[in-house]
DNA sequence: ACGAGGGTCACAAACGATTGCGAACAGAAT
DNA sequence: ATTCTGTTCGCAATCGTTTGTGACCCTCGT
């Protein structure tokens, strides 16, 4: 009840004193997996000194004996991209009700910054690693699942799969919206894939071709062409390279929304307008999309799950250090296509 | 240059064994403040060893050992809410540029989560806090204060201001927004305010009736209603009632961006149209504004700059324990308006 | 030549918790 | 009464680093 105001803190010595027991015996008498190597009555008594004093037990202290430190730390390229706080956000709701402290850094797309601030928290006994920043190739993952780092890929995952991946079953997606545009009668589609050297540009481009297949539409009409970033800027660029191309195609998918974006604004600088001559479509459901003019139809990931999964499927990787034995690895989340205003039947011709 | 695969980590006393010397010397000589107490020979020969060995100091030792962790956090309301991002980026460059990690936490708008979150972390040894989320009247914080915490207040101040703050220029803002549309021709003008539990929903407020009477307009034309929450549902809500109540303003302000959006749906919803029979400005620029229709004219602050300031701040207040003197506790960075289609002159009535 | 002084370094005590080990003591069984 | 089993708790080592103290040697000044 009584706090400290600013003075030293109390220890667990303070609190053994308190109780006229050993610290070690208090140390027991407070933890809850060996509170029953003492006797009931000294458990009280330990855990109502404790109370009285207001006594914190010093993490830190804690964690140089333990070589546990509570804390794992997510890796995400950039913040401010709107796709990782509700990631973040299921990740960090999961760690800190099982008691984990979340640290969130952020590369800036750097990958030597990335490997800079993983030896960093590394040096900090960080438990384990969310990491939404994996490339295809990826050295230092490996290198991680080589030292048997516990970490989790989330959203992005590695050409060696070495590592346990949570992400979204993208092909799915591509395949809703691509059934979709087909729906509206669209037969040629044009695909702005994300980089890559990203496994979701990769991934989402091979399904775009497969449901093209699918349909049995000619896939050289359905022209793919890679972006070099997902970024509104990269989209942009591609998209004015397609419509200078002069293809005739009447929908084109891109490869997230930021492309998207893009794309849109350069239709509006070319005078083609959407969805009457050209339909849209993007990925991810960002939480702006369907405010713009048209409302984007785009395929909604279920972000917040894939942070909680990961978080969850990360726990246990730091629990289970010996075996591999019936542990989630790869898990993918279900998604859903949001029809809106972007997307329109094609134009007569 | 050779690395412990999944070895026992190398710690100090082995760098010190392979060099021949004492693990406090060791110690000394690795140490840039201690390093003038050991001879540049063996300074060379330990950092040589360390280097061989890829000797990584271990953090939660030394922060035992100094009771510092060089770990500071950041507190925001939520992570997805684009206000944050920014100001958390430009944090983080700078701390990490120190040698600081940054850990960020959600309180999810709980202020009983925010206090077990700052319990935690302060069990961690966190070094600081920068704190967004602080209240108009926030008991927490006051305690932080009087406990001597370091840290450090962004975006929104409390009542007592007893802590250092960094903030954007608010008064400025308002007072540009109402210029603004003073010149276009408005003449009633209606604001709606963001909560008044924060500083930002009543300075805002305050200076809104100030620039009004500055401009000399009655300010029972403009009336004034706070809305419940920075939100674009709560802005709807209030905007409902506003249109509903028949107020023949030809212009709002609202007190942040969401509110606007809550604003333009519902101005929307009764067929009024904006910029042509209302206008409409928001506030803080959030990245997706500009891609509206109409674009959102708002005042733009420099969040990322507000962020990097505030861990300058903070970082002066952990090293500077003892003297209040000279350090900067109050300030303000300036703001721009950013006029956009949102903004027209009002209908001729 | 001797004491003073400065530069180097080794020694060991912290920092605050956890934990293996064994002592003390209880009650029960023989 | 003695031994045995088992509970309860104190003792002390330990995690890996930093840092105060003092030993030692060398040099310089007188």
């Amino acid at each position: 009840m009584s706090y400290a105001c600013r003075m030293q803190r109390v220890k667990l010595t303070d609190v053994a004193r308190a109780a006229g027991v050993h610290p070690g015996t208090a140390s027991r008498a407070l933890n809850p997996l060996t509170r029953d190597q003492v006797s009931r009555e000294t458990s009280r008594r330990v855990a109502r000194a404790a109370e009285r004093l207001g006594y914190i037990p010093n993490a830190v202290a804690r964690g140089l004996r333990t070589s546990r430190s509570y804390i794992v730390a997510m890796i995400v390229p950039d913040v401010t991209n709107p796709l990782f706080p509700p990631m973040v956000r299921g990740a960090e709701q999961v760690l800190s009700r099982a008691g984990y402290t979340l640290v969130l850094t952020d590369t800036d797309n750097d990958s030597a910054a990335e490997r800079r601030q993983v030896e960093q928290l590394r040096a900090r006994g960080t438990d384990g690693f969310i990491v939404a920043t994996a490339r295809w190739d990826d050295p230092l993952l490996d290198e991680m699942a080589g030292a048997g780092v516990p970490a989790v890929l989330v959203n992005r995952n590695t050409a060696s799969a070495r590592l346990p991946y949570v992400g979204a079953d993208e092909r799915t997606g591509v395949t809703l919206a691509v059934d979709h545009l087909v729906g509206l009668g669209h037969r040629r589609i044009c695909y702005l894939a994300g980089p890559q050297d990203t496994s979701t540009g990769r991934e989402r481009a091979a399904a775009f071709r497969q449901a093209i297949r699918g349909h049995e539409l000619p896939v050289v009409r359905s022209q793919v062409r890679a972006c070099a970033a997902y970024t509104e800027a990269a989209g942009a660029i591609t998209a004015q390279a397609l419509i200078r191309s002069g293809h005739d195609c009447t929908a084109i998918l891109a490869g997230n929304d930021l492309i998207a974006f893009g794309v849109l604004s350069e239709l509006a600088k070319a005078g083609i307008s959407c969805p009457g001559q050209m339909s849209v479509v993007g990925f991810n459901d960002l939480p702006m999309v369907s405010k713009l003019t048209p409302p984007l139809t785009t395929v909604r990931l279920p972000l917040t799950a894939m942070g909680s999964l990961a978080a969850q499927v990360l726990m246990g990787e730091i629990d289970a250090t010996t075996t591999t034995d019936g542990r989630l690895t790869q898990s993918l989340l279900g998604v859903e296509l949001a029809v809106r205003g972007s997307t329109a039947p094609p134009p007569p011709s």
